[in-house]
DNA sequence: AGAAGGGCGAAATAAAATTTCACGAAAAAT
DNA sequence: ATTTTTCGTGAAATTTTATTTCGCCCTTCT
């Protein structure tokens, strides 16, 4: 894990869809050395996946809610049985346990507020331990790159 | 924008590192067709990017900041300033703009405290204008996939 | 100093992407 | 109803890319 291996995890969370060669261009390195090295950052789980960033404007579902819930007991037991719950669901794109505030924070991406509500009757409403639940909504999305900002990694 | 096309984007924001190959065998259409397609929904703006999600616990930047910012002046200047500020910051991966309550909610992915108070005074403490923040922390990161639930795309 | 291990890049090989082409189905026009 | 056009499709050829193999150099340990 050295600055090289920075310098091909900042490439690849801003765009993964660049060849092998062009990468290893950009890193300063060879071919052979630069598919190496991304094979080892995958098998070290350090690169977690690729994925295709789409647009949710295009595709009819530019709804965004962020929701802040607080359940009521907060045995770790019963937390975990919430997250085991929401984790599943497929409109919660993100769940965050949080320390402070409330006890998770989710964001949900959904077509609409009807779809909200389909989502929130699914993981709030049905939830007896669900006792305090406050949403936001967004239709703008000035900023999405689920991009980690590296130690250094310059050039 | 028919079945194929949602299937298509099914897979590639599931897993955008299959071969042109594997995505056509299981879209049931041939490679041609498949390139064809998936060149079309980029040029389209449908697929916005393709990146590599890494793990925030193996590269020590585990830190989750949710944000939710409210400014003094909110007339549609002073908001616009805001948000150009905070989606050219490193640390901000995500930008929401909100329609109740706070006028923005931010997601910061930074190493720990420290780099979450540098982000914080880069972004919240030299401006002026922001009225009140408000910010929970997560060390846990229970679902992280930037995926957008399409309209059946079954199969 | 000598041996061993690991990482590197050049070149060869294998695999994949991309283009080209001809066909067939559906829609539009006559 | 029939012709014409348009659009999407898949097979095959071609080009590009990924992947393996090999020998070299540097570092480390004895």
């Amino acid at each position: 894990m050295d600055a090289t291996d920075l310098r091909l995890l900042a490439q690849l969370q801003l765009d993964a869809s660049l060849t092998n060669q062009a990468l290893a261009e950009r890193v300063h390195i060879s071919p052979a050395t630069c598919l190496r090295r991304v094979k080892r950052l995958i098998d070290a789980g350090i690169i977690e996946s690729r994925v295709a960033i789409l647009s949710p404007e295009k595709l009819g579902a530019g709804l965004t809610a962020i929701v802040e819930l607080t359940l009521d007991q907060q045995a770790a037991e019963r937390l975990s049985a919430f997250e085991t719950r929401a984790v599943a669901d497929s409109a919660v794109q993100q769940c965050y346990r949080v320390s402070s505030g409330p006890d998770f924070v989710l964001i949900l991406q959904v077509a609409d507020m009807p779809a909200y509500q389909a989502a929130a009757s699914r993981l709030f409403a049905t939830d007896a331990n669900v006792r305090n639940v406050r949403a936001f909504f967004s239709v703008h999305r000035a900023k999405f790159s689920p991009h980690i900002s590296l130690p250094a990694a310059e050039q």
